[in-house]
DNA sequence: CACACTTACGATATTCGTAAGGATT
DNA sequence: AATCCTTACGAATATCGTAAGTGTG
């Protein structure tokens, strides 16, 4: 049995005429009616019953129609759901992203995307720096967008750009004018900064642990939103990356290029090794490497 | 996309190996590569990665496996209940019978017809002769069993045997050992026969009204079984198809021969005018046929 | 270098359309 | 006589299998 019979069967059987099935079907009669005829050899019996000047049903077509039909509409379904895949028409990507890019540039990214592709669902998990890395490495998503990962293992890294670290400082500070600022000027403040195990976090550790210096964390929290209110609100100064800068702006916050030393961090792409992506993951890979990059308006 | 393609590409996912697959299908490996390249073509996207020593699924090739897995099961299950209902191996029929042969001959038929077809499921509707011809005119059922009707309007007629009304006594009367008697001899006793619009009442009154005789009915029933009880317990006599005859006997009352004049109608099978009957409705006719014409055990 | 998939190509099968045939209204 | 489906047959198309090619472990 093969899907044209089927068809060619319907047609008949709905028309109830093969003159109309022809048409309907761009077919030849004594195609159609070859079609037929090979579709009940191959089920053991007549489906139609054909008197020269009518045609009518057999009890058992009328069993076949409505089971034609659904079989026809669901062949045609997968069909059409594939074909929208890969035009992307439709479809669906998971994404994971650190919090600092994820709050900050990555919405610009996925109204871009969504523009072109309105019917294309993205789903965002908004994990830690560790977390995208995993997810990617596990296929439970199939981007990421992450710090540039230790060890390439199972994964790969597209490099997007470098970040830098910058202080982040209570708009009454008197070192809210300097056109940069060092560490030891930035310690003067309490700190303030994200909890382990935030990358943020580990890299402001590991930054300061080569100057043999340790961090005094005055306050914590797991939000960069909360540490930003923290800071506005006068309790103490952070560093953050400068993909954070007009997020602290808007809480309250002031920013200043932060050296001695200057923490600077590759970000970019995280992709399973080997794993083939999806025409939307690719697409929206795409999106991504364009629009990251490119500064907040 | 064909079936043929969908198989193919089911296999090789399921497999993860052309070779493998190629030996699931019969078919050759440049055969089947060129199948799901054809799939690949009219979806218009990839669906395995084939890096020749290994083969992957796409994402894309991820989201069809399951589809095109109830597709096929859904196309086979199809095939294969058409394929049984034209074996015989399963279906439906739809049968109307009257009174008298539903209770009497018919059992045995439906009995022999199932031994022969097992998972054919026989539906059976005991109603009075008019009805039998409705519901095969209005097409409720296939096939009917019932006298033979005044007009062939949408409807077919084969005859099967001829049928004689006998008198039905109780036991007690002196006239159930006579070789047979006359509607005279019959209406010394109260009259017990079937209401109307039994096919069994009419033509008891046409009979008699022949002759300028009014049927002089002391009781009446709309169960055949009730009427031979009646007549059983002394109530009176009554008169009724000779197809009957057991179970009247089996009731306690004793059946004669009836003449003057004698009632003869033919039974036969009804069947939708031009309409086609299905495979197991052409069985069961033929069962039928060969089986209600033979004399009870 | 051996294995696994792809490309090339000739042979086979299938399917198609034109033309002729048959049956019913 | 006209219409509608079927059969017959030559042509186009598709599919298949053998053989050669290519890339990877």
């Amino acid at each position: 049995m093969t899907v044209k019979q089927l068809r060619a069967f319907l047609a008949v059987a709905q028309t109830l005429s093969f003159t109309q099935a022809c048409e309907r079907l761009h077919l030849s009669q004594p195609a159609l009616s070859l079609a037929i005829k090979g579709l009940e050899e191959t089920l053991g019996g007549a489906l139609l019953i054909r008197s020269t000047r009518s045609v009518r049903l057999t009890p058992e077509g009328e069993v076949l129609v409505p089971l034609a039909k659904r079989l026809l509409a669901d062949w045609d379904n997968t069909e059409e759901l594939l074909r929208q895949r890969f035009t992307l028409q439709l479809g669906r990507v998971a994404l994971a992203a650190m919090p600092s890019i994820a709050c900050n540039r990555l919405p610009r990214a996925l109204r871009r995307f969504r523009e072109r592709f309105p019917r294309v669902n993205v789903t965002v998990h908004d994990v830690i720096n560790e977390q995208v890395i995993d997810m990617v490495r596990h296929q439970q998503v199939e981007l990421g967008i992450a710090f540039e990962p230790e060890t390439r293992e199972g994964i790969d890294f597209l490099p997007l750009f470098d970040d830098t670290f910058v202080a982040v400082l209570p708009p009454d500070s008197p070192l809210v004018e300097a056109e940069s600022i060092d560490w030891k000027a930035l310690l003067r403040h309490d700190f303030i900064t994200l909890q382990r195990p935030s990358m943020v976090r580990i890299l402001l550790e590991q930054a300061l642990a080569r100057q043999q210096t340790e961090l005094p964390v005055a306050f914590e929290s797991h939000q960069l939103a909360t540490v930003g209110r923290m800071v506005a609100s006068g309790l103490g100064a952070s560093a953050v990356p400068s993909l954070c800068r007009e997020q602290m702006h808007e809480l309250g916050a002031r920013c200043v290029p932060l050296y001695a030393p200057q923490i600077r961090r590759t970000v970019g792409v995280v992709l399973g090794a080997g794993q083939e992506l999806s025409t939307a993951a690719r697409a929206l890979r795409e999106v991504l490497q364009t629009t990251l990059c490119e500064p907040p308006a």
